[in-house]
RNA sequence: GGCUAGGUAGCUCAGCUGGUUAGAGCACAUGACUCAUAAUCAUGGGGUCGGCGGUUCAAGUCCGCCCCUAGCCA
């Protein structure tokens, strides 16, 4: 029994995500989330929405509808997206909710306290017709090095020089179209990670077990260039959390709010604070996951989320939490990964490319979707969604291998004894063989999930699967059935123990099919398998079960070919 | 251009600190079985481990150079 705080990165307000955003980082976290309780462990498992920044204000204008109205939507359309694929949050929060705004505050003010928030002149572009100030990605003008009409300030998408928004000719904004531009002084703040460089390379470097993906990247930030960069924590926006607030270290920052990628971390913190609230229980029942000096000293902190978040949980919100000189829970483990790429190309929010997840809940149950995701996470490189390679995998691991073990045992039992674990028989030598087996197998599937390894859990998972069919093809009990009765019972009792024990095994990956095994075993011991040949009698001669529909239908070509056509273009 | 991660059977991928004839699943072929969602099970064919050099008794596994892919940064 230990303790494990999980959260997945928080997806991003503006829209639905993409399957590439849901294997990511939720999917795989909702895995673990699901394992760990399995094993009885006690979780907290956060996730939220990331709502702040410029892009959710665009997508509300482009809604015509106010901002704060226009994110309650989304949370409430992503939240129910979430239910539908299963993910067993314990909260899914808000970074715009009261506990984000005070805790962003906290921690501003604390590192300001430290020393570790400088206060900065710059000068920037302001769009009198938006009556705002405008971040390099909103000015657009003409490209100083090609002449393209359309580069951005940030950058010329025609040329990819890189640039500043004083360099564009006639530059006008994004947002407007106005080129009433004018350079004025705004000042801003800056977390002073390179002061807490030293403290943070040194944490990364105690950090020998983490996946190579997520240290190539925290490494490179740390020492590529000019090495770790102080950043800018604020924004001239309005919608976000307020950067000029009582009891502020600093003056003069009304009109601005602190940078999404200031507060987004925080609200993992926060959003275990809303779970509380939303349970009536007081601080300490949060604060003993995330402070060290009120009971999380004994918590496991794991993260997840997609290699392009990896920076800022490695650096910035850690430099966060360790210059405010409190002592918060930092991460122990960071779980990331590469992209899910969608049929030969990327998928993709801005153009609608690949499928998205309501999309998915639309053709297919979760379930599917789950296996297909989890057992081709994209660990160790980049891997690609064909509609091909879904359908095949999906009919051949769910319905053919596990489905179909689960029917002909069930429909043989009914047919020869009925629908109740028959009695008689004696355990044999082909049995201790299987239970050998899966005792090896079921350690090694323990500890692919203990160390986060997805791909090869799902693969000893369908293994353990297998071994139902291999045994029941050489137990033979309907051979076996017309010479000695007695021993056809006793293996077709091994083979419903087995149901009932892939019911437990497979819940993390499959939650719905496994819930519906157990069912149709009419049992609800989802106890975690000991010792096999305990699993293996858990229910009892006589115990009564019974058949259940086809768990997994096969997905035809006819509806390969129809989904391959339909999520080739553009949604919307 | 620099950096990072990859390039292993037709496809998707395993292969820790170098060590017996390089593995799995799918696909393919053959056979077995007929309880089952025409499912299952067994056996087999198939790879110069991106290329070229080097270190070593021994390299997919280390070193150098080159080619290709993806991403990040200039």
């Amino acid at each position: 029994m230990a303790r494990i705080l999980i959260t997945s990165a928080i997806p991003y307000i503006n829209g639905i995500k993409h399957l590439g955003n849901l294997v990511g980082s939720q999917l795989p976290a909702d895995l673990y989330a699901r394992y760990c309780r399995a094993r009885g462990h006690e979780v907290m498992f956060i996730c939220a929405t990331d709502e702040h920044g410029t892009p959710a204000e665009l997508a509300a204008a482009k809604a015509g509808k106010p901002v704060a109205e226009y994110c309650a939507e989304m949370h409430e359309v992503q939240a129910e997206l979430a239910r539908g694929f299963r993910l067993s949050f314990d909260h899914f929060g808000r970074s715009s909710s009261a506990r984000n705004h005070a805790l962003t505050q906290h921690f501003a003010r604390r590192l300001a306290e430290n020393g570790f928030i400088e206060v900065v002149t710059e000068r920037q572009f302001f769009s009198i017709a938006d009556n705002r100030f405008l971040p390099d990605r909103y000015i657009e003008g003409t490209c100083p090095n090609c002449g393209y009409e359309k580069a951005r300030g940030d950058q010329c998408e025609n040329c990819t020089k890189q640039l500043d928004p004083t360099d564009l000719i006639n530059p006008r904004s994004a947002i407007s179209g106005s080129t009433e531009l004018e350079l004025r002084e705004t000042r801003h703040l800056y977390l002073r990670q390179r002061a807490l460089k030293d403290e943070i390379e040194a944490w990364i470097d105690s950090k020998t077990d983490w996946p190579i993906l997520t240290t190539s990247i925290a490494k490179k930030w740390l020492h590529d260039g000019d090495g770790l960069q102080d950043r800018g924590i604020t924004r001239d926006l309005s919608w976000g959390v307020p950067a000029q607030f009582p009891g502020a270290p600093w003056e003069g920052m009304e009109g601005k709010v602190f940078y999404v990628w200031f507060d987004a971390p925080i609200e993992y913190i926060a959003g275990t604070a809303e779970w509380a609230d939303a349970k009536g229980l007081d601080d300490a029942a949060w604060r003993r996951w995330w402070r060290l000096d009120e009971g999380a000293e004994d918590v496991r902190y794991v993260q997840f989320m997609g290699k392009d978040n990896v920076p800022f949980h490695t650096l910035s919100f850690p430099a966060t939490i360790m210059g405010s000189r409190e002592p918060w829970k930092l991460v122990d483990y960071i779980k990331s990964f590469n992209y899910l790429n969608y049929d030969g190309g990327q998928f993709s929010t801005s153009q609608g490319r690949g499928v998205f997840m309501d999309q998915a809940l639309s053709i297919l149950p979760a379930d599917y979707w789950r296996w297909w995701l989890l057992s081709h996470a994209p660990e160790s490189a980049d891997s690609e969604f064909t509609w091909e390679n879904f359908q095949v995998s999906v009919n051949k691991d769910l319905a053919d291998v596990l489905g179909n073990f689960v029917s002909r045992i069930t429909k043989f039992c009914r047919s020869k004894f009925g629908e109740a674990l028959p009695e008689g028989g004696e355990i044999g030598a082909a049995e201790r063989a299987l239970i050998e087996d899966l005792e090896r197998r079921v350690r090694a599937y323990e500890a692919h999930m203990e160390a986060i390894e997805i791909r090869k859990a799902a693969t000893e998972l369908r293994a353990i699967w297998a071994a139902g069919n291999e045994y029941l093809q050489s137990a033979a009990p309907w051979s076996v059935f017309k010479t000695d009765p007695e021993r056809a019972a006793a293996i077709v009792r091994l083979g419903l123990n087995l149901v009932r024990l892939y019911a437990v095994l497979s819940e993390p990956f499959i939650p719905d099919a496994a819930a519906a095994m157990m069912k149709a075993m009419r049992s609800d011991d989802w106890a975690w398998p000991g010792a096999i040949a305990d699993a293996l009698s858990a229910l009892h001669p006589g115990h009564e079960f019974e058949t259940p529909d086809v768990l997994f239908r096969k997905i035809s070509d006819e509806e390969r070919e129809e989904w391959q056509h339909r999520f080739a273009g553009r949604r919307d």
